[in-house]
DNA sequence: TCTAATATTAGAATAATTCTAAACTTAGAA
DNA sequence: TTCTAAGTTTAGAATTATTCTAATATTAGA
């Protein structure tokens, strides 16, 4: 579901993006952008120190802000907590939280039909859209 | 807009809501539930101080917290902040963030229309939309 | 009026994030 | 291949929003 990049396609993009792709860059990003699911910096953090990586915590996130601004990732935050949480996912799109596990879900904006009538004078620059609930499976 | 109350009806509100209505509350709620728009904590020890009322910070956030588990008013996050928000609001609703100003603006459930269509398993309790732009006029 | 329950408070604590300034790494010029 | 300037990482301090602690004050009702 979700795409993967290898450590040369990641150096590409941060490159691409003008950032420098250092060491704890690459690792990062390759986490972030690949294989985790809407972490934390905490989340971050956890899997460098599972790693062994010694990354400081600084450098997380100052990295995670790299990143946003360079667009390869988006800041989002959620109702259930006061942590932000870092999107890969950089199509338009909407989420669904799991109330019991505090999980973010991708909704695909194909699944959401939405409408908005307001009038004129509010300019619409961008829709966020939380679905709470939970999963029963 | 904003429906007002009268210091009897707020402290009737917060009794019948099993909230003992001591002058603080009865001041915090009437400014909460009436006066102030989307306010946040700090915004109501602001005004507290301007009217030198001198109600501590501690009191502001206890106060707070009781509201809403009164169900009395609802917290709410948004993006272009990491502080909470009360809304006095308790009809569904919508939210329109100016992001030039900060300001949230209510958006009545009509002037949207929304219909959600997924998987069985995602079992919806609540939607949260909060609308992003500018506000010209 | 007394008392137990409840509320308020100042200040300490906590949690997420940012800042500071020193040490390290890197890219590229010489 | 140096050398150097620019950029990066880091530990630890600072900041901000909020909660906790434990002492004091208020309240409701017997
Ligand atoms: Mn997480
Ligand atoms: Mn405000
Ligand atoms: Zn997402
Ligand atoms: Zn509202």
């Amino acid at each position: 579901m979700k795409k993967t990049y290898s450590t040369q396609e990641i150096e590409k993009r941060l490159s691409e993006a003008g950032v420098q792709p250092t060491l704890q860059r690459i690792a990062i990003g390759q986490y972030v952008l690949c294989d985790a699911d809407h972490p934390t910096a905490e989340d971050v953090l956890a899997w460098a120190e599972k790693k062994l990586m010694k990354i400081s915590q600084a450098t997380v996130y100052n990295t995670l802000n790299t990143l946003v601004e360079a667009g390869l990732a988006r800041p989002f935050r959620f109702p259930h907590s006061d942590k932000v949480v870092y999107d890969s996912n950089l199509m338009d799109h909407f989420h669904f939280l799991d109330e019991k596990s505090g999980q973010v879900y991708d909704i695909a904006m194909e699944d959401i039909e939405i409408k908005v009538e307001m009038p004129k004078k509010y300019k619409i620059k961008s829709l966020d859209v939380v679905i709470k609930g939970e999963i029963k499976n």
